[in-house]
DNA sequence: GCCGTTTTCGGCCCGACTGTTTTCAGTCG
């Protein structure tokens, strides 16, 4: 079973609780709606959980729920679930995949419509909808039967499933917007929020909030942006738009009294706000978008610094705000120092333009061009990675003497540019029969090498671990490129067993890549944050192909962050003298 | 059903918006 279908059945469950009497299991329903989140935004197998006995160590997950999920892998269904369904119609549980529809309405619709098939439900109701057949019934009207129709025919286009942005794509999309609104002479102050902010790797919606002393006349300027396809929802102090892209943008405005507040509860995320309210709760305060309730008395916060401090706690950086523990450092004055972009020396994992066949793309920057951008940049070093020369259609001499020549054309480089060092590196494929891609001896007179995958992506987790440890083991390799080969929305990543390469890493000096590429962002932030822990260095690096690319280095960081990378962390924040030492350890 | 800087028992975030109502229910973030 993989996760989305355990989160579905948990979300069920919660959706049955809250048929069967909502305020009697109130707390059942929290509880289940929980897990099933938290399993839905699981980065590992839930099954690997299951074999390794760590299901309890999911948030949210606790002794109950881990002996029914055990009993689910063991027997393929739970008893108690079972029963508890016992007399819910099934056909309810498709209808809560489409927005708008939760457990309440899929049920009194289902009930009043006799609609009993699950596998044709949502063409049923449509059909009932178009027929006029739902305005007539208690509670619904002309209005919910329309919206009825067209939340299902959006569902059908597949617009609700539609994928997640690119961060870079959503910064765009936000800026476009933010450009908008600063033309306006009533919004005084301007953000992007949410997941957009805390730097998540992709995007659902935009979110936005404005400070303003006229929060209608900005809600009414917003909702007549120009590419607004369809306006979801307008009130006093928030609204929804759909662009023409089919995105969403989300915006909230709030007095510049209150305007840390609002940016404060805007960033989220949800789980770090929840944690975040009851531990004021548990000092007898209770915290919304309008600030600090004392006794009654609302406190107002320009700022989120105030807002925390009037917490006693330390202002927290918004990457880390995912209710990971950094509430309770935060409590303690304890926040770990992250890493910032001011702080990278060098990237080191660029593609020039420079002529040869390789195995994957070629760069479109002469190196002469990338140098000058780097400099630009304010480093110190800049490695050139080009792929190694194709296997296909040269020889071994033939690759060596490509890269002979090669050599000499860095070399160049490094004498007309005295004020940058440049560093000769390759970035040499791991073979799925475990070796790399070219001969030793082609690769003596380099640096290093960066070593990746980039075929045989379906092989079993212990042999892509074997693969890759053999691929490293080279005295050359420093480096592991892109390291779990993810594409984002496109792609997922292989799987690795992460003890063993974190423990590899650690004794052998080699370091992981966090790839800054858009819809590469990998290492992802999670596995950073356990690369950290299990003290295994990092370096981050933009992939580039182009020069002006290399300013993507900000993304990468941003995935550092969100992991808990201090600078020391990062290998690539040493001086130059210092980070060719550790290359050549 | 989960969970612990006040707690292994007794709590469990807070508010906006819409539609169908005449004071609220449902959904969302």
């Amino acid at each position: 079973m993989s996760n989305i279908e355990v989160a579905k059945l948990l979300k069920n469950i919660a959706a049955t609780y809250t048929i069967k009497d909502e305020s009697k299991f109130r707390f059942q329903i929290i509880a289940y709606q929980k897990a099933s989140d938290a399993i839905e935004h699981l980065n590992t197998e839930i099954k690997d959980l299951y074999e390794n006995d760590k299901l309890d160590t999911i948030p949210g997950v606790g002794n109950a729920i881990k002996e029914y999920l055990e009993e689910l892998f063991q027997t393929g269904h739970v008893k108690h679930f079972d029963a508890l369904t016992k007399g819910i119609p099934r056909s309810i549980f498709p209808l809560l995949e489409v927005p708008t529809f939760g457990a309440k309405k899929a049920y009194k619709l289902v009930k009043e419509l006799s609609l009993k098939n699950p596998e044709t439900v949502i063409d049923d109701l449509e059909k009932k909808a178009k027929e006029g057949k739902i305005a007539p019934l208690k509670s619904f009207g002309e209005k919910s039967e329309k919206d009825i129709i067209r939340a299902i025919e959006e569902f059908k286009q597949g617009r609700v499933k539609k994928t997640r942005m690119v961060l870079p794509y959503a910064y765009e999309l936000a800026h476009s917007v933010v450009s908008y609104l600063k033309k306006s002479k009533d919004v005084l102050d301007v953000y992007p929020l949410g997941s957009l902010r805390r730097m998540v790797a992709t995007v659902g919606d935009v979110d936005m909030a404005i400070s303003t002393e006229s929060p209608k006349k900005v809600i009414d300027y917003f909702t007549s942006y120009p590419n607004v396809e369809r306006v979801l929802e307008k009130g006093e102090a928030t609204a929804s738009i759909l662009v023409s892209s089919g995105k969403q943008i989300d915006l909230m405005v709030q007095k510049p009294e209150s305007f840390g507040s609002l940016l404060q509860h805007f960033t989220g995320s949800k789980n770090h706000n929840i944690h975040l309210r009851e531990f004021a709760l548990s000092k007898g305060l209770s915290l919304s978008e309008y600030g600090i309730k004392k006794q009654g008395k609302l406190l107002k916060f320009e700022t989120e610094e105030k807002f925390y401090g009037a917490l006693d706690m330390q202002w927290i950086p918004p990457e880390l705000r995912e209710d990971n523990g950094e509430i309770e450092l935060a409590i303690a004055h304890d926040l770990p120092k992250l890493i910032e972009l001011e702080d990278i020396k060098g990237d080191l994992h660029t593609h020039s333009d420079y002529p040869f066949e390789p195995s994957h793309d070629l760069g479109h920057s002469s190196m002469k061009d990338m140098v000058k951008k780097a400099l630009e940049l304010g480093y110190e070093y800049i490695g050139f990675s080009e792929h190694n020369p194709s296997i296909s259609s040269h020889s071994e001499k033939e690759i060596i003497k490509i890269l002979q020549k090669r050599n000499k054309k860095i070399e160049q480089i490094k004498s007309s540019n005295k004020n940058i060092h440049t560093i000769n590196l390759l970035e040499v494929d791991i073979l799925a029969r475990n070796k790399l891609a070219i001969p030793d001896e082609s690769l003596d007179s380099l640096d290093a090498i960066i070593v990746s995958i980039h075929g045989s992506f379906s092989l079993s987790k212990r042999e892509m671990t074997k693969r890759v440890i053999n691929g490293l083991s080279h005295k050359k390799a420093k480096i592991l490129g892109h390291p779990t080969g993810r594409l984002l929305n496109q792609r997922q990543g292989y799987d690795l067993n992460w003890d063993e390469i974190f423990d590899f890493c650690r004794k052998n000096h080699k370091a992981l890549e966090i790839n800054a590429w858009p819809n590469r962002l990998d290492l992802p932030d999670s596995l950073v944050r356990l690369a950290v822990k299990h003290n295994v260095k990092m370096v981050i690096n933009t992939d580039s192909h182009k020069e002006n690319q290399m300013e993507l280095m900000k993304y990468g960081v941003s995935v550092a962050r969100r992991g808990w990378a201090k600078k020391s962390d990062i290998l690539n924040t040493l001086p130059y003298n210092e980070f060719k030492e550790w290359l050549s350890k």
